[in-house]
DNA sequence: GCCATTGTTGTAAACGTTTGCTATAAAATA
DNA sequence: TATTTTATAGCAAACGTTTACAACAATGGC
């Protein structure tokens, strides 16, 4: 229905061939025709069909994200990076939300690679056991984020989780906590939880013993953390401080320490991760790793440009410094 | 670089009219040749390519996505609402976050159409003096949310955001409070501000003179709520319940407040609008008007579906009640 | 005044599909 | 057996661009 490039050059008297070049700026085309074309072009309403141009160039000015969990807040930081930084370069960005689905993380790669997206931001979900499947996207560039990939042909921007793992446990130790305890997602995950691994470090390097009685599984939710926490305060049996995973466990266990009537660090301390905007409110005051996720976001998409251009593409690991923000609860 | 139909075509010894066919199995095609062709396209690793369909097809089973503000936690409950919706129909969607720039408003509309999007969802923001041009996109359908469209012939999804502001203050009034302040984009915005109208409403419905030095102009930033209460604290004069124009604001007045050395709701009472996640949080107990979200995202989703196949294509206007939460701020 | 050069424009192939039309062969009908 | 119907498959146009190549006129050098 819009105006295509044929139209115009019925109305111009030229060729469509000339019209392409006006409209692109191309050498070759008399500065009085360009005018009259392009003043043709705007008088029509003229919009290029993108579709049609990304047949025969074979690239379509458009990059798909993948994440595991919108509500999370930390993603939403890290999306504003990406999209930023996408639009800033004339890309848009397709939008993909898989709850921690990997047959929808599946599903949305695949339509992201029928769709002929000239690169990919991938966030993995949880992983589980049958394994994930990332060849549906061909040779589409792709630089995974937040967590490492294992095949060393790709790229990822990731923080240094163990290291965040071990800042946050140390800081517990150092305040005189004996018994430190873990929520997170030590299970359903195959691969190695740096986090996790991080804790354990720090258990090792001051000479502790690690008690499992206090290690939970757990996924990402806030109501997880929440649960958890209750369950093991009617129990008795409790760590005086707690690490998780992310900083919404850390916001449920705080909630349900405080509505076992226990206060928040004197009974039980807490320290979070990821360092979402509301960590920082006074309401919350929660001590915490800080992630760069805006940044984390910006670095990915230069890294993918770079991939795409294919000039300076070899693939490319960055791993960023986790910093430690103290706060009040802990 | 993926196979194309004309590979397989060549493979399996048919023509590649024939592969289509069998592909998107339609009629007409001997079963055991469909079958052969199927074998063929899947040991090729074969992708359909979309940008190709899209052209002769003109529908490319995307749709365009565009918020002001993905930190507000409000839009990512929308987005999700839409997304979740989207890929169970088989769409994929182009996400633009513009952070209230109405440029950037502008250009993400323009991409979206180059990109030929079968369809539009708009939030939009702050409008600003040079009237808001979405005549870029054409005849693409679009449904605005949040927002209400002037425009007769387009569909919207929105609260009864007046509705809501009334409910809020009359709340405060009613809890016994006189002086009633208000914190939002009363004058950046030229169309009606219909959460503020409310709250003149309110006023009126009880008798009570509108005080202007209550009425405190804003943007939507958790920052702006926090700066604008400090400056009135110090001031002296100052409302004893707030009714701010979203959760955020709330919050950061909330902030403001009580680093001054008041308390909530004894000394100041304050109402927010959204009930965004953190709002429920134990810490927070913000008293607040509550918006389904994810179902304003679901049922745009299935009218702009509508619009699009062209069956049950009159605009619809979808207004949405407003729900008073009471919680502890108020 | 002839040839080479330059600047401008037109022509047509290509991108990878879908789909209406035609062609063929087999099956069904007369 | 001759004719019509049906099932299957091939052919080619179309979608809206970009771009290599050819065509042509005007200009300049000799």
């Amino acid at each position: 229905m819009p105006a295509t490039i044929k139209d115009i050059a019925k109305k111009a008297n030229v060729s469509y061939g000339t019209v392409s070049r006006a409209l692109n700026n191309k050498y070759g085309v008399k500065k009085e025709t360009r005018e009259r074309v392009l003043a043709v072009a705007v008088k029509m309403g003229y919009s290029p069909n993108g579709i049609a141009r990304g047949l025969v160039k074979k690239t379509t000015h458009s990059i798909g994200l993948v994440i595991p969990d919108i509500l999370n807040p930390f993603y939403p930081d890290a999306a504003r990076g990406i999209e930023d930084n996408a639009l800033k370069r004339g890309y848009n960005v397709f939008f993909c939300n898989t709850n921690h689905d990997k047959n929808r993380e599946i599903q949305s790669l695949k339509l992201l690679m029928e769709k002929r997206v000239d690169g990919i931001i991938l966030a993995p979900g949880i992983e589980d056991p049958n394994i994930p499947d990332i060849s549906v996207i061909g040779d589409i560039p792709i630089v995974h984020i937040c967590r490492r990939c294992v095949d060393p042909n790709k790229s990822f921007v990731v923080m240094d989780d163990e290291r965040g793992g071990f800042l946050a446990t140390k800081h517990l130790i150092e305040q005189g906590y004996k018994k430190v305890g873990f929520i997170g997602a030590k299970d359903q995950v195959l691969y190695l939880n740096e986090r996790f691994e991080g804790y354990k470090q720090a258990f090792q390097k001051f000479g502790l013993e690690l008690d499992q009685r206090y290690i939970y599984s757990s996924d990402f939710k806030r109501q997880t953390g929440y649960r958890i926490v209750r369950e093991i305060l009617v129990d008795g049996d409790y760590p005086r401080a707690i690490f998780t995973e992310n900083d919404l466990l850390a916001l449920g266990a705080i909630q349900g320490i405080r509505e076992a009537g226990l206060s928040i660090p004197d009974d039980i301390a807490v320290v979070g991760f990821d360092d979402i905007p509301f960590a920082s409110f006074p309401e919350v005051q929660l001590t915490t790793i800080r992630q760069p996720k805006y940044e984390m976001g910006k670095i990915a998409v230069s890294i993918l440009l770079d991939q795409m251009s294919g000039h300076n593409a070899q693939p490319r690991k960055v791993i960023l410094e986790p910093q430690l923000v103290v706060r009040k609860s802990s």
